[in-house]
DNA sequence: ATAAAAAAGCGTGTTTTCACTGTTTTTTGG
DNA sequence: CCAAAAAACAGTGAAAACACGCTTTTTTAT
């Protein structure tokens, strides 16, 4: 009996592609008793492997979603596949609406910016593991903002999977024709998706679009799309 | 006597604005008995602040790029000019080559990526404080890109003020004849500038100069060339 | 001081992008 | 099943972007 904790222990896995904040966060989080780091991963597949196998699984799971590999967002979507159980906080330095609401829909039961105060990220794991979620001010802003003006806005973060594809090809140097023999359709379908977009997206130009997947992550995000589960 | 240092004792600074990262850099590194942190600010506006009539300096301070308000740009400038003494370490998430060699030539004394060994930023802010700088693998390599093919591709990261403002209106949906307006040049100058900036970056489109001046870090520094400093 | 180099300017023609008004096919929901 | 919605396809004209060869002005370096 007097080896028995004054408080539940929680164990925590943590998954950044930089070290140094990583085993920062680590350090820091590791001052309050109640957090115990079991492990600790550089991207998506390092976690995977610790996980499989291992003697004991996490409570929960610290994602950034920026990394080289297997990224946050192919990393959820294994999670919650394979280890239901796990609830998963996205910590990140990404504070666009689009990453956000993604993560959300993808079953991320938090989402925190790296520039919150330590004490935020406390309580968020401590809300996470009593409550099931914790809505920061982020996601709440994010969701009401997507829901403002009849759910029309919403419809942004749910780009189908050829709208995704098409704004990463407007990333590129490739006229609207390559896209389209790319794309397997005709320019003019592809005449389509552009003013679709520009609508979706409120910009006039495909420097707009363009500048729109890079900045608010859907570029990102595409990586993700092709490459795993 | 008895309460001299058995070790000289580095008084740091740390720069960033994510708070969890940078209380997390700070109880990491504070597991060193050489590192005192006796400044922790979330942009350059509040370092400088803080600098502003303390009791002492610090030797090292580390430094974000990306931050709101006054960024490292803009904040390295100040600190060259304001506190020659202080030894400047960019410890950034950025690792592209403009953020590289523009952060040196601004007078940067070493620069290390977040995703590098707690172990390598202990040996550079030793290294920094004994032998003036620390030149990390990325700074050897963004050098040696920078210099291969006689100097050629080195010119990319020497843009004119001018070329990085156009850049920066690429970004954006105007069109090349309202660039020109903007920038008060007739729209066949722009035209030149179009396709100098072609050449050195290796592009045949508006989309590549716009894509390419976000992920470069170019459109990052371009704010911070008519704010402060 | 002056030659070389860089910056700014000019005209023209081609390609790409964008806007507009449509039709046909496929998918979806009640 | 059938109506409605979404996706795909089509032609045309205007605007913007891009490529080319060339002149003048300003800056730089020796």
């Amino acid at each position: 009996m007097s080896d028995a904790p004054l408080f539940e222990t929680l164990k925590i896995a943590i998954v950044d592609d930089h070290n140094v904040v990583r085993e920062g966060i680590v350090s820091l989080m590791s001052t309050y008793p109640e957090f115990h780091f079991i492990i600790s991963a550089r991207n998506g597949r390092e976690l995977l492997n610790k996980l499989d196998g291992a003697k004991e699984l996490p409570d929960i799971c610290l994602l950034e979603i920026n990394m080289p590999d297997v990224n946050g967002y192919q990393t959820i979507q294994q999670l919650t596949k394979l280890y239901p159980l796990i609830k998963v906080l996205v910590l990140t330095a990404h504070d666009d609406d689009f990453s956000i609401m993604k993560m959300m829909q993808l079953g991320a039961n938090g989402y925190l910016v790296k520039c919150c105060q330590p004490e935020e990220l406390y309580e968020a794991m401590l809300t996470i593991y009593e409550e099931g979620q914790y809505l920061s001010n982020e996601v709440i802003a994010a969701t009401n903002s997507a829901y403002r003006s009849k759910l029309i806005q919403f419809r942004n973060y749910l780009l189908t999977k050829k709208e995704v594809l098409f704004l990463h090809f407007c990333c590129t140097e490739l006229s609207y024709k390559q896209i389209a023999d790319k794309m397997h359709i005709s320019p003019r379908t592809v005449d389509d998706y552009r003013i679709k977009l520009f609508k979706k997206l409120k910009v006039r130009t495909r420097v707009g679009l363009a500048i729109y997947a890079v900045q608010s992550g859907i570029e990102a995000f595409y990586e993700s799309m092709n490459t795993m589960g």
